[in-house]
DNA sequence: CAATCAACCTGGGTGC
DNA sequence: TGCACCCAGGTTGATT
């Protein structure tokens, strides 16, 4: 499902066609859509204004209006925004249809014409693109919201988010603090958006593999080595997902409804059953915090000790001590400027 | 404050 | 073929 490199690609799809766009109308096919500030005012507010800039924070897309405005979508869980090619009909779940005008970028008949030099029609009609953009979400789980400005975006957004994991803020010392106060299994922790921004499920059962670390250790027991080792795997897996254009197992598609390629290269994330692409050893799954988790019992360490067992003595290998080392963390083949098997 | 879990939804899959 | 049930997972909010 849409997680930080799902969003981040259809960021990068919808900036090349929405920025300096106008907003001519918005249509709401299913008002429960709009979470702020309701659905009876949101289309008026939005309609008229044009497209500044296409931000994100964690799996938040953030469209930056020319009156300061925000306009925030969340897909949650099966919520899409497609581009559709001029004429199509819509598809089944359609929730909010932006109808946008972009005066800068003719039509594709405007600009046939103007080849021709028939330049006056132009100058009578405006050249211009009219185009939609459908927010597409099956599960109805997706949210459209609109914030008067900068403040109201970080009053909403500082509560809930940790830092951007692929900027500079999120360091191995914030991310080892963080840890430090928190018992709970390392997977549903990292899960937690007020922790870090952006990870999902998939991402994090990919970056626990990675580290080599199990998923229910509990996070404050990582020793400082895996927590740093654990902050590469992050990044390295969040950059493979970006570099292929997200993972594509179900619902995701992006702007323009092509599926993603990052399923391929997946190490662990519904896996069970095959080999453990380190070691050999089949993939396992357990349900952690509710979750489906996926990871390899052999390069992951071991399971914790029952609950009527002695704890004194740490059931957790140290992670580096089995790590596969043919693939290290810190050493991913798609970051920038690694040569060798990036997906292009 | 931290942890846990139901609830929000729909469609696909499974077992009977 | 039908039906009951489970599962998928991002986030919120209630409860412990």
């Amino acid at each position: 499902m849409p997680e930080l490199p799902e969003v981040e690609t259809i960021r990068r799809d919808l900036s090349q066609h929405i920025v300096g766009a106008r907003i001519a109308r918005v249509e709401l096919l299913w008002p429960g859509v709009v979470a702020l500030p309701d659905a009876d005012t949101f289309p008026a507010l939005v309609q008229g204004r044009r497209v500044a800039a296409v931000r994100r924070r964690g799996k938040y897309l953030i469209w930056e209006l020319d009156d300061e405005s925000r306009l925030l979508i969340h897909l949650r869980m099966t919520g899409r925004l497609y581009w559709p090619p001029p004429g199509e009909p819509r598809a089944d779940h359609v929730r909010a249809v932006f109808h946008l005008i972009d005066h800068q970028r003719p039509a594709t008949d405007n600009r046939r014409a103007a080849s021709r030099g028939r330049l006056s029609a132009d100058r009578r009609r405006p050249a211009e693109d009219r185009r939609e953009l459908h927010f597409v979400d099956q599960r109805k789980f997706g949210r459209l919201y609109r914030l008067a400005g900068e403040r109201e975006l970080h009053a909403l957004l500082v509560t809930k988010l940790g830092p951007e994991p692929l900027e500079s803020g999120f360091t191995r010392e914030g991310l080892r603090d963080a840890l430090a106060r928190r018992r709970g299994p390392i997977k549903a922790v990292l899960l937690d958006q007020r922790l870090l921004a952006g990870l999902g499920n998939i991402y994090v059962d990919e970056a626990l593999f990675r580290a080599g670390l199990h998923p229910v250790q509990p996070a404050q027991s990582l020793s400082a080595a895996q927590v740093d080792l654990l902050h590469g795997a992050i990044v390295a897996a969040l950059r493979q997902g970006i570099a292929n254009r997200g993972t594509t197992l179900a619902a995701y598609r992006d702007a323009w409804g092509t599926r993603g390629l990052n399923q391929e290269q997946l190490l662990v994330f519904r896996r069970q059953g095959r080999p453990c692409p380190a070691c050999g050893t089949p993939i396992a799954k357990m349900r952690v915090g509710g979750r489906g988790t996926h990871f390899c019992p052999q390069c992951q360490g071991f399971a914790p000790a029952r609950g009527d067992q002695p704890s004194e003595v740490s059931p957790y290998r140290v992670a580096g001590d089995r790590r596969p080392t043919a693939r290290p963390a810190d050493e991913d083949p798609t970051r920038p400027g690694a040569t060798g098997t990036a997906v292009a």
